[in-house]
DNA sequence: CGGAATCTTCAAAGCGCTTTGGTTGCGACT
DNA sequence: AGTCGCAACCAAAGCGCTTTGAAGATTCCG
């Protein structure tokens, strides 16, 4: 395996020289460089990151941790914000570390803090209470925060407008006609899912409804739970004729019962379901297609981690906030309320 | 940040003895180790990790390469997967580094291998022709294959047994008098839909029944593939009575296409799916509960990531060869072929 | 033409750990 | 008393890179 040296040597030139025309420095004539570059091409050479890293004081990482017991971390969401993380990371050499975990995630963040183990760290995911943030700015170590959470440390974070994309998505519904509107959501000690849950119910008070707490349903943003929610839904006696859900994972699933049920979604029943944009679940393509509230989740993954390079760069976290809104997509899941 | 040679300091001993004191080596009296122990604990000492990797010339990390095209790999299955490898992992201090990527996955894996990115590299999703297993090969980079792949390299790989599985299955469902089975599985590129392919075809044509290509769909491992593919077979004028699926994902869209079409799953029509064993999705739970062909992803992965640190400690990767059974359980999603 | 200014290049000192090749001290053995 | 073996510890040399402080080599100007 060749070294920095030998290619200084091979070349006759000192490995200072040699390192500062492989790292752009300006204090190397181009020619130099040229011939630099050309010869670790030849030689395949490619420095030994243990070295630079300990060198520059850098880990060259950021870490992240799946929680396998909150399985919303290791679904296709999760999949997709990874994928979207690594994208801009890749173009800076900064590898993505996973830690995964069952139990006491708190203890793999302070095992990460650690031993110079990463520059810093992407949290996800964040409940309503979570004492990641505080025990990260503890531990002095840099993170962005893909959500939101309530704490009095200023910190960096990029969220979706949940709130607003559900209140108008409610609202399109209500106005419709509709006047029993459903919800079948993500966990609500997650803030995701608290906004969203916000946004219904000021959608039902701004026209006028009262929120009834059978008309809410919750759990893991499976198939399986979108299903049994509907099924429930569908079960009651003043039974909803519309209904907003979390994921599309779940819309799947209600998608099911409806059917079960006899029922035609977008003339029988209306559904808008939030949509991650995933490659293999095309709301578009779905028969009927399907109205959406849409953010992509990768696409929040690049522009997080686009965050945290400006932050191992000097920029201040407490500036790093973000909120996006989110698009309002109506397709053919939706329509008038059935006359009764 | 205390280092150790501060830590050398304060117990008035040198960097070597409080070295060997914290890695547990021989040359250094109990009574010493306690005491740097409790030093180490009270100081809030942790090696540097790049510069442990330095010295020691190991990268103290394995490598996984997440192919957004290819979207098997960033489904449930391969963070379930993720999750079994991290378990053993972590008890040996070694990180999982994952490069996504789009495209031309093959110089990740080039990237990995350079500089002394990762100690080994951990495959997955193997395709019957598969270039990775050359490409690392030649590279000298130890790696394990999750699955099998032609390739006259020798090299270390654990597999289930997809083709007796499906054989078994396959085999069931025709003893229990279904003259029609179909078969919904993943891309055939990949060798573990290759081996199921074949278990069923083998199983058909040991009881005298000829296969039809319109009796096997395939493609990506979701929900709505799987809806797609049951539609499509029900809708054929000598519909199967019962099919075999390759992922529980795609059993529940082809569930979905089954209620759909107004028949009842076990009754009407029977399935019988493969189960990598999800925590969130459970064949017990399901209405009605699922008969499958079972094999947890999860322990393979932490049975790889220990086969894994065998290999770093020296053993032979040729060696290294474990085919797992797969069980088959029956529920209630089969029954008896109805009367025609 | 001499010296300042500007480019280029380099030697050497780290970064924080591991590991080699010792030394020291002490009881045991002859 | 002299030698040996062993336990316990240490100094110093790396690991392969970056970076500081300086020194040649060129160019530029009066």
């Amino acid at each position: 395996m060749m070294k920095l040296k030998d290619l200084a040597d091979a070349l006759g030139l000192s490995p200072t020289t040699v390192s500062r025309a492989l790292n752009g420095y300006p204090e190397v004539s181009e020619a130099t460089r040229e011939r630099v570059l050309e010869a670790a091409r030849r030689f395949n050479y490619l420095p030994n990151v243990s070295a630079r890293r300990l060198a520059t004081g850098r880990a060259g990482a950021v870490g992240v941790v799946l929680q396998s017991n909150r399985s919303l971390l290791l679904d296709p969401h999760y999949a997709e914000f990874l994928a979207g993380l690594g994208e801009r990371f890749a173009e800076e050499e900064i590898d993505i570390v996973v830690s995964p975990t069952r139990g006491d995630e708190l203890s793999n963040y302070r095992r990460m803090a650690s031993g110079m183990r990463v520059d810093a760290i992407i949290l996800s995911s964040p409940l309503v209470e979570d004492g990641r943030v505080k025990l990260l700015s503890e531990l002095g170590m840099p993170f962005v925060l893909h959500g939101r959470t309530t704490s009095p440390v200023p910190h960096a974070w990029l969220d979706i407008d949940n709130e607003n994309a559900f209140r108008q998505a409610t609202l399109y519904l209500l106005d419709l006609g509709h006047e029993r509107v459903g919800l079948i959501n993500g966990d609500p000690r997650h803030t995701f899912a608290a906004h969203r849950e916000k946004g219904y119910r000021d959608a039902l008070a701004a026209r006028g409804v009262a929120t009834e707490p059978k008309m809410i349903a919750s759990g893991l943003m499976t198939d399986e739970v979108g299903f049994r929610a509907a099924e429930r839904f569908l079960g009651e006696r003043d039974r909803p004729t519309a209904m907003v859900v979390s994921s599309m994972m779940m819309a799947l699933g209600a998608f099911r019962a409806i059917r079960a049920a006899g029922l035609e979604l977008g003339r029988d029943i209306s559904m808008i379901a939030h949509d991650d944009v995933f490659p293999f679940l095309n709301a578009d393509r779905m028969v009927p297609t399907m109205s959406t509230t849409r953010s992509s989740i990768r696409a929040a993954g690049t522009r997080i981690a686009e965050l945290a390079v400006e932050m191992l760069g000097g920029r201040p976290a407490s500036g790093i906030h973000e909120l996006w809104p989110v698009d309002l997509v109506i397709r053919a899941s939706t329509g008038p309320a059935p006359l009764r």
